[in-house]
DNA sequence: GCATAAACGAGACGGTACGTCGCGTCTTCGA
DNA sequence: TCGAAGACGCGACGTACCGTCTCGTTTATGC
């Protein structure tokens, strides 16, 4: 119906390399691995992908775009198990996350990101569109999930049940991430029990009042 | 019979200056407002401080020591306030965390200097030593305040009761900090409310089913 | 057939720029002028040739070899002006050198150098070829010129030759160097007469003596 | 004859420590030795002598001062021997002369700070002092001795004698200081003999034509 | 098929901050 | 009063990256 730009390029020259793109991205987790993310450079990076700084400049305003683009893929390996019960779900996924913050690439990125993000708000909604917000799903996944199983009751009010999803997801994700960066003690199968059973104790419990008695 | 804590410096030569220790810590939180963690530079701490660039290459051994030592009078500031319950209390440290989180001298620093420190273990532990444990206090003083009030039952295995304060201890600063700078969404009236609900059903569920039934 | 000098540069990547160069070279003389070899600092002289630090770095190892490069050109303004005699050509060309070291960019540079080069046999080497040895040109022309008219005869010997005209040199450089920059006497048209006329007058004897009877 | 200032320092308080003084001197060559004229440092020969840098500054106004004075000694050592023959005598001073211009600690030392004294007068005088001026004995000493022999006539005017023993001074040490350390070749017995050839006969060329007949 | 126009590698460029070193001064204590 | 010890303000060092620029080269089209 209308001509999209997409399909071919219809600008005129060279068109930009995707084995470029890809090139840069895998060679910045492997700089993040070996180096971390203070003593990442970008001219490393260039060299490792086998690239000009220029190529890279083209494509990445910084250091932290790049860096944001470069671990997302990570984070969306992510994915919501099914063992039978909502406890033993989450669980699971926490037990993934765990996994996923003992990677170098992942820990020293994350952090670091978010400690610029703080000064840098298109950087803040880079990385939630690119990281945070897209692991939602699995907390909406769950839910939805136990509400099948008959775990969870169903939530009349959609908007009630957002927030809720985006305060059990901040719960989760900021427990587990201050357990193992800053705690720094295991995230291992009894910690996971028993954080899993506050979590989802504190939910019903919230469940109960929230509904009827509000303010009592 | 009297131990003298240090009379005498003992050590010959000039002492370091008082003086130089504060104004450089002074003027490294107010460049951390100004320029935020990436941009801050020794240099410019030291010319703030009216000091010499090697005078704070003697006492810290780089940027990330420096700011963990800066702020972390600022987290000393926080106190649990009795405002009558469990439930209210929790709320209160929470605001006050979260006002914390809302300066950005905090806010810059705090997740930066946890991003270095995934790379950098004796960093981790300044940070918990300066920071982080040090108010791990008000997890303890809450629940003993509880306990007095007869909101929580005592705990008679003192391991479990530490363990289970770790947890709580993750759980509130992983959250708020998580809804504060990651999520992006307000620390309000509201959502701490919900928090603290969610929490306190949790805890109260999980010392039900702790205590008698631990494997089913 | 033709062998082209470089019609292209051949190397890639951005060519350096000439005028950073002549920049440069002129910011290092005016430099010496104004602070002397001591005071000379490499972050001046880019400042003042409008240049980056790292791009003097990147031409010159260290402030010796620039300012070598730098007054080297002095030193070929030099020339043996046909003054009729040879006595008076080199009162001539003495009494240029002298003015020469006069000026403070010269006096300065040139024991600063030397005095480096006693540690640094590639700096010695790049002193002799760039300043020293160029003008041994003004004694071998002196001879030539002398021998035409008749003052000198012939040197059958040519490696003879070369190792006068080597001892005249030192002789001739020497001597001014340390009347004008040691002693520190004036060198005028007096202190000149009196040096011709030794210097020529132990030519002279030397030439008589050496030939036919070197050990008698 | 009554009370001088020296025997008993008079003055109240500890007297300054005269080993302190012979210690920095030596261990100031043995740095220049190991290190040269310009990566010797002030706090280097401090803890080299075993001296704090405080003493070091209360003696000596800065690096080239305390530089003079330590090597003015070494130039002490020249003498004049007594080989038969005015030539054989210059040959031998000469020998000796540039032995010591191989040492490192005076070959490094004499050119640096002849090159600081380009821009500090009071250095210029106080080298003069120190160490050229004095060595000129051996010009006085070497024509006493060949006048003594007959090798030389008397000269009447003592003003113009001074003057040409000036004159000799600078073309002995010139052409030596600058056959060692500039041009690079060997000092040796060769080189010897044919500049002291021509120094003789200059001198003696200049002895007939400069007494009856300045301008012919 | 051949000009066009963009992307590309290479690397020099003007900057900024780094962390270190030496200077010369000062402040403290002990001899 | 001197001396040792060492902290201090200062300023230059030489290096490392930054992000931009200017080259010559390569590579897809679109005229």
């Amino acid at each position: 119906m209308c001509s999209r730009s997409r399909p071919k390029p219809l600008r005129p020259g060279r068109p930009r390399s995707a084995e470029a793109d890809t090139a840069i991205l895998e060679a910045t987790r492997a700089a993040l691995v070996e180096l971390g993310w203070s003593k990442l450079t970008l001219g490393d990076v260039a060299a490792r992908a086998g690239v000009a700084k220029t190529t890279l400049y083209r494509r990445w305003a910084g250091k932290s775009e790049l860096v944001v683009d470069a671990v997302a893929v990570l984070f969306d390996e992510l994915e919501l198990p099914d063992r039978g019960s909502l406890a033993a779900d989450i669980e699971g996924v926490v037990l993934q996350f765990a996994a996923l913050l003992q990677r170098p690439e992942a820990r020293t990125a994350l952090m670091a990101v978010v400690a610029e993000s703080t000064r840098d708000e298109p950087l803040r909604e880079r990385i939630r569109v690119s990281i945070v917000d897209r692991q939602k799903r699995l907390v909406l996944e769950g839910r939805a999930r136990a509400q099948d199983r008959g775990e969870l009751p169903a939530e009349p009010d959609p908007e009630a049940a957002a927030r809720t999803a985006d305060l059990i997801f901040d719960v989760i994700a900021g427990a587990v991430v201050h357990r193992a960066l800053v705690s720094g003690g295991p995230v291992d199968e009894d910690w996971v029990r028993r954080f899993t059973a506050v979590l989802l104790g504190g939910l019903r419990a919230a469940a109960q009042t929230d509904g009827p008695t509000r303010n009592p």
